[in-house]
DNA sequence: GATACTTACGTAAACGTTTAACAAACAAAA
DNA sequence: TTTTGTTTGTTAAACGTTTACGTAAGTATC
């Protein structure tokens, strides 16, 4: 490997001067400069990320934190996207990615908090995981920049997809449907699952609804074989939903097995809603009318506010940062107004 | 920080004794060792990972090459769970991943070589780009232990799915379930493109099948909408196939959707089978029949060649690793064989 | 009691950078 | 002419490790 040193010797400079010259600093002399950035060129340099990180302390890579839960993590589209996104987003800006460790090593099993320490991370984004750990908080309460997604915390940024607004436009949009009686299978306990579940029966009690208990049920997230058990138990209800809420896209595909089972067909008998919006739901028909999670942009959101984080510690607000998603009409929620015409004409008014 | 140095002032040793007890060296006492172990446990010491590389010159980290091209990456169900696979493979043996930057930075935009020799990578996984960049040329010609995944280059390890035998397998599977008139739709040009082609050509010169040019075309990979026209062109032949080969799961769903619109059935009226064995299609019915190539095993594969090329850099074969997929039997088509019994006691013969 | 070996620890240099402090040369200002 | 400032470069220490080598004491061998 050619070092500076190298550099130094061919240019018959100091080591110094030719630190200085890569780095653009402008005590050195423009002639001298442009040969120094010419030879290190010829010579094929390229600079010591671990030298410098020694003495700068500053590492260009942030650690991001991605547990391998079964059916969640990098093969969960939802995460996948935000996790691309947020790459996009911080390599652009000239920092690097680097997973955080989740395996239990060998020797002395390095807590999150040591990994990142070891590794000298300049920050940290935790986007999936058990947010209950105590290695999670053990990080989060480092004084190692941290933005954290879906999951807040006390003095930690977060940014979080606005599942109050999103549960309340997708429950609006299937009132507006003409549905009145809505079931909702909502996912196992999380901020996320509560969040929308409160949503789902402020949004209800606003609209007039009424929605009996056995109308809600819990399914895991990512569950088709869960969903399609408690789709089978809603169709079989003395006075079965017109619509059903799951949460999130893989389950409705659950439950679409289960209606089809019955001979029923979507949307024409039954209307279903997913929520994230995953690629695969606007490719199969009938595509699914769903709750689409900006994940572009929660990405986004995540990369520069950590960012900003590491190169203006002082300046930048710790907030929580909230990403709008929107409904995306499929076509598995029917109309089924009486006057489907005159209501949407009322609506323009 | 708390480093070695802040450690054998309180041992009243020597920085020296510090390191080599930490890294558990023989040449220091049994009580002495402890005592340094037990008081860097409690002044919460982490070795700084920076120091140790530049003396040592191994990161154990290594990097992952995934270019972002649109529908592949990340986001990508196959991909993905490779690298899921890979992921965990060496993270249990203590190595890290960190993404080679694919971002052209604003400073002097580091080649994929310059980026790896930067942050000193012990070795490269290049898991899902353009193989023919000459950025990519560059870094597989370097000395860095490298392992691809599809792609064959001289004198570097790659894991390949067996594509030949997939194919093959796949194409046998449904001329056994009795299809003779049999069309492929491949995706666009490339290696893996090349070895399914020829296998689909080969098998079906074995079997006696004849393949009208008609039967034979393209779509890209994960365009649905290309699969859907090229299903709907299949679909109005004079004499159209009974089942249709798909590039990709993605794809089939495409053709799903052209299916449908023409109110046919699958498999009733036709059958359809897919390459990958993404999750979602087993969970849609009709479930989809499909050549699943075993991710997790590509990825541990590709994980403890590379790690061995690492490790063992003198006594680790320069080989091409191939990993077998199979078919997946789901109810997308249909056994028309006239005395399908009858053929189904034969087969056990 | 001399020799050799072992055990346990220290010394010091090195890895490749950055950066504060300094210095020489020259120009401009007084 | 002296002072002051600017430009361009050097020196040397420091970041936190690792490791070859040295050494002093203790133990075993003859």
């Amino acid at each position: 490997m050619v070092s500076m040193k190298d550099i130094s010797a061919v240019c018959g400079v100091s080591v110094a001067t030719v630190s200085k010259a890569l780095n653009d600093q402008n005590d050195v002399g423009k002639e001298t400069k442009k040969r120094i950035r010419q030879v290190a060129e010829e010579m094929g340099y390229f600079s010591n990320s671990a030298a410098k990180m020694l003495k700068t302390n500053r590492s260009y890579n942030v650690g991001v934190l991605f547990a391998h839960e079964d059916y969640s993590g990098l093969t969960h589209d939802y995460y996948a996207f935000v996790l691309d996104s947020l790459k996009r987003t911080v390599e652009e800006k000239g920092y690097d990615i680097t997973f955080i460790n989740t395996a239990k090593q060998k020797t002395g099993a390095l807590s999150y908090l040591g990994h990142c320490r070891s590794r000298g991370f300049d920050g940290v984004a935790i986007v999936c995981t058990d947010f209950y750990s105590p290695d999670i908080l053990e990080l989060v309460r480092s004084d190692i920049p941290t933005v954290t997604l879906d999951h807040l915390f006390n003095d930690v940024c977060a940014v979080m997809s606005n599942n109050v607004h999103g549960m309340q436009e997708l429950l609006t949009y299937v009132y507006e449907k003409g549905h009145r009686r809505v079931a909702y299978i909502h996912g196992a306990d999380s901020s996320v699952t509560q969040s929308r579940l409160a949503s789902f029966y402020r949004t209800a009690g606003q609209l007039g609804l009424t929605i009996p208990d056995e109308y809600i049920c819990m399914s895991p997230y990512r569950d088709t074989k869960g969903a399609y058990l408690q789709t089978m138990r809603l169709l079989h209800l003395q006075e079965p939903p017109t619509c059903i809420l799951y949460p999130d896209d893989f389950s409705a595909f659950g439950g679409f097995n289960a209606i089809q089972e019955m001979r029923l067909r979507v949307p024409d008998d039954i209307s279903v809603a997913g929520y994230d919006g995953i690629r695969i739901a606007r490719h199969i028909e009938p595509t699914l009318t769903t709750l689409r999670q900006d994940t572009a942009e929660l990405g986004r959101q995540m990369g520069e506010k950590l960012i900003s984080l590491i190169e203006n510690p002082k300046t930048t607000l710790v907030e929580t940062i909230v990403v709008e998603g929107h409904v995306f009409e499929g076509n598995s929620v029917a109309d089924i107004n009486e006057k489907g015409e005159q209501h949407a004409v009322t609506d323009h008014i």
